[in-house]
DNA sequence: AATAGATGTAATTCTAAATCTTACACCGCA
DNA sequence: TGCGGTGTAAGATTTAGAATTACATCTATT
């Protein structure tokens, strides 16, 4: 599998709710006609983030804002919050090896042991890029786009 | 989504030969039996790697042997071998975002860009993992059991 | 040369996970 | 008090992965 698309989705919010968030009320609705996704997917997704302290959503009156500078937020937190799973089972194991062979009984833990690594240095990047980096990154695709 | 279990697969089907690919005939069925999935699964598996030059099946007759040392094998040549674009996909990025909206237009190029760095990082890590580091461990995990 | 035991691969079915949709309770301001 | 918003549960739908079925083909052995 893939770390799904939660997280694009949750980062797109992000840009879009720290580009547009002081001037306009950002609701759920109208991050699902940007996002092209479902208002309840991005509810959820918003939820996520909020209780994550990232943003902040009044409850009633609604319209999403930054609750922390986009320099301190990294991806890793982003798809942490949204799926908190996502990295441990990064790499799927078959479920059933035979416990009969001396190799199926022992490659879970074998194959557990070796995927910790990679996922470590998973970790490891998603950390060291921060929303403040897509934000540029955005920035400079709006500027080329002219 | 997930780096499917073909790799995880892979690598038991691999650990299995490197052990017993000298001594025993190792056919698809076998294999089949000690990972607990499909015969078919298998041999599409096998016959993966063995375009990769990983292993080698003389047809007709059928067992797999190594074709390699399992010191210039790498994790990544293995999940390349098995799902050419895994890593390639690892990050979903939602389908259809507005085009009428400067985030929704620009928001596939910059999360492009964004998770490039991510994947080279990951490349780099199943690259510096070889099967005899896999091999290893499960020598180890062998001797602890008993 | 005929057969048994393999592999290679296409096409279909099954299954599980992700996503969408519907529905509704709750909140706060005008 | 009604309107526009959030929060969340439950069910339907979609889709990707894996299993299954089916069969062509190959090689060593009898």
């Amino acid at each position: 599998m893939q770390i799904s698309k939660k997280c694009s989705i949750a980062i797109h919010c992000l840009v879009f709710i720290n580009e547009y968030g002081r001037q306009k009320k950002v609701t759920s609705e109208l991050l699902s006609l940007s996002t092209g996704c479902n208002p309840v997917t991005i509810r959820n997704i918003l939820s996520s983030l909020k209780k994550e302290g990232i943003i902040a959503i009044p409850f009633g009156t609604g319209g999403a804002t930054m609750e922390a500078p986009p320099e301190d937020i990294s991806l890793y937190q982003i798809c942490q919050a949204v799926e908190p799973d996502a990295i441990g089972k990064l790499m799927g194991i078959h479920a059933s090896p035979s416990p009969f062979c001396p190799v199926g009984r022992n490659i879970g833990r074998v194959l557990g042991k070796t995927y910790q690594t990679v996922q470590n240095d998973l970790t490891d990047s998603l950390k060291s890029i921060s929303l403040q980096n897509v934000v540029d990154e955005y920035h400079a695709a709006i500027a080329q786009a002219e």
